[in-house]
RNA sequence: ACCCCCAUAGUUCAAUGGAUAGAACAAAACUCUUCUAAGGUUUUGAUGUAGGUUCGAUUCCUACUGGGGGUACCA
């Protein structure tokens, strides 16, 4: 609908179609759109903002005769031109099936690889892994939903200098059956107790760093070792994914690249981007105003950063996509902009790369406590708590129903609140941890929206109807009998939701224009809160008008469908009862 | 010391350079014999400081203050 709009104001104007910019004012009284063009170029004109807007709206009714496309267009104060859709032109959109903006229309659609979770060997996952999850995989999900082929990929921490402290660490205390018994955390402790000792005894960290290498020139003792470590840590990261619902096409760590390594480094020094530097091997960033890149230690052995320039360049050969979205925390954001210095030294381009950078989980203090020594909230002890307060109000709502079913609808409802928190908050800076809040089910949540939704296909169930057969059935179709084309649905209120219900698609494609899922998640919102508003004013079943009746079973199971795949992009089931 | 991110209501968060800065939670008052009250309706309340850019700045630029992260052999 904007694109018809633009170019229908572009045409009408004369003026290229990027110069305007349409948008949906926060207030109603604004319009159902706006732009802000005769501001924008009145200097050029050199014309008065509002005398321009004039000008321009004046235009736009005159060619309005044909479709009646607007029931009005203003020009108001600054010089803002404000539109307001026809009843006629919106329900005949709304009557439309719905577009779901697929780019592709080829058979070859464009790759986007997703990365995103990337877990690390003996490390248990916590609310910092539980953010770059929800927000790759929602990511992904847009992706997808725009026509793009995705590739999931949990890039695996599994290679390191801190598998040379672990492997000595298990060399000198570990023991198999702790280890079989509660991997993670015995692997964790075993981690913890080293680099408390190591401090204490320097030795240690040469040891371990001596493992590392011993590691890296294919000791066989070391390498079975951390094979089994990635086995039973794995098993465990994958209980998480699937209670979250998360899947991945490829589980490919950083272990991955290991025999590409020397060829990097070789591919490096022969295009003398690297120099040797006290002893180690460096990429000078100067020209990029970074600080040097340490691509090989003194010892000759690998880095984050030499694995990660061998896994860009395996990307970019392997599927050649058209983007790269590392969805990897604030932190690593140097790490990230020194890669894509040194693979713009090396030549390697061909698509878009971009950091999806998360701030923070801070703990209620403010301070950093993910990783804080004994102190993390571990994913599943948070999952397990959240869940748990859901099954009360499940169980209060509903006190009839079977333990079975109770205890399926709080997991869907408990975990589709920590994702939501997660969602609805998706920008850079520092999050605090809050109890509280991560476990009110009230407000701005996704238990509001699935409640609403369940709500929703809830009258249809009463009226008899089945609601996948009101979603295939539009108010619109209805009207087109009436020969005055009198509305159906003439309440603002119903206006308001077709125009809203006309809206998702362009709100998920800006998610993908700016990563953020956060639009998405305010727009799911204020489509609900419209629902509600909706439901406490208009009694649907006791309608007499059966005519209007049905539209409006059309209507609200159009809105429940809009709902339920909103939230389905984001990660979020919703459950048959709540 | 340098670099990056951030600073909005009592709290946690919104706002592609736009109009009257939005929500949620907390607090106060209403609202279920009526399609699920996890709902709805009211009320109170905010842009760290000082400049600049322009028709217009929470947004861009500069300085300062405060918080977080990072800065060569961790990831």
């Amino acid at each position: 609908m904007q694109e018809i709009l633009q170019k229908k104001i572009a045409d009408a104007l004369g003026v290229s179609p990027e110069v305007i910019s349409i948008t949906v004012p926060e207030v109603d009284q604004f319009g159902h759109y706006s732009t802000n063009v005769a501001m924008r170029l009145a200097k050029e004109r050199k014309m008065a903002p509002l005398e321009l807007a004039r000008v321009f709206a004046n235009t736009l009714i005159a060619n309005n005769a044909n479709e009646k496309m607007f029931a009005k267009v203003e020009a108001v104060k600054p010089g803002f031109i404000n539109l307001w859709l026809s009843d006629e032109f919106l329900q005949e959109q709304f009557a439309l099936p719905a577009t779901n903006y697929q780019l592709q229309t080829t058979n070859s659609p464009q790759t986007v690889i997703c990365e995103y979770a990337s877990c690390n060997i003996a490390k248990p996952m916590h609310v910092g892994h539980l953010r770059g999850t929800i927000i790759g995989d929602a990511l992904a999900n847009i992706h997808d939903y725009l026509g793009y082929k995705v590739i999931r990929w949990n890039y695996i921490g599994d290679w390191g200098t801190q598998f040379g402290k672990l492997i000595l660490a298990y060399k000198l205390w570990g023991k198999k059956e702790a280890v079989e018994k509660d991997p993670i955390g015995e692997m964790l402790q075993l981690y913890v107790r080293i680099s408390a000792e190591a401090k204490a005894n320097l030795q240690l960290d040469d040891q371990a760093r001596a493992e590392f290498q011993k590691l890296e020139s294919g000791d066989a003792e070391n390498r079975k070792l951390l094979e089994w470590f990635k086995i039973e840590s794995l098993l465990e990261f994958n209980k998480n994914f699937k209670r979250l619902g998360v899947t991945f096409d490829l589980e490919i760590g950083e272990s991955f690249y290991e025999k590409e390594l020397p060829g990097v480094a070789k591919e490096l020094a022969d295009k003398k981007i690297s120099q040797p530097s006290e002893g180690a091997v460096i990429v000078s960033l100067d020209k990029f105003k970074l600080p040097p890149a340490l691509v090989q230690k003194g010892d000759g052995a690998s880095l984050y950063l030499t694995r990660d320039i061998a896994n860009m360049e395996y990307r970019l050969k392997t599927y050649s996509p058209a983007k790269i979205l590392l969805v990897v925390a604030n932190q690593q954001a140097l790490h990230f902009e020194q890669l894509f210095a040194v693979c713009q030294l090396m030549g390697l381009a061909g698509a878009e790369t971009q950091h999806i950078k998360f701030g923070m989980v801070l703990g209620p203090d403010g301070k950093k406590f993910a990783t804080r020594e004994g102190k993390l909230i571990k994913l599943e002890d948070l999952m397990d708590e959240i869940v748990g307060k859901a099954f009360v109000v499940v169980r209060k709502n509903n006190p009839e129903m079977p333990e079975a079913e109770v205890k399926q609808i709080a997991e869907i409802v408990g975990i589709g609140a920590l994702k939501y928190a997660d969602l609805k908050e998706n920008r850079n800076s520092d999050i605090t941890f809050d109890w509280d809040r991560m476990l009110d089910l009230h407000g701005d949540s996704a238990p509001y929206l699935q409640y609403t939704g369940v709500r929703l296909l809830n009258i249809i169930r009463k009226a008899g109807r089945d609601p996948s057969e009101y979603i295939r059935m539009t108010p619109g179709r209805h009207s087109e009998q009436s020969e005055e084309s009198r509305p159906v649905l003439p309440l603002d209120l119903e206006k308001s939701l077709m125009k809203k219900v006309l809206d998702f698609s362009d709100v998920v494609k800006l998610c993908a224009e700016t990563y953020y899922t956060s639009h998405l998640a305010k727009y799911l919102f204020e489509l609900a809160k419209l629902a509600n508003g909706y439901y406490e004013t208009v009694r649907i079943l006791d309608d007499e008008n059966m005519e209007r009746k049905t539209a409006r079973l059309m209507l609200i199971a159009r809105v429940a469908q809009t709902i339920e795949k909103g939230l389905g992009l984001l990660g979020i089931k919703v459950p048959e009862r709540i």
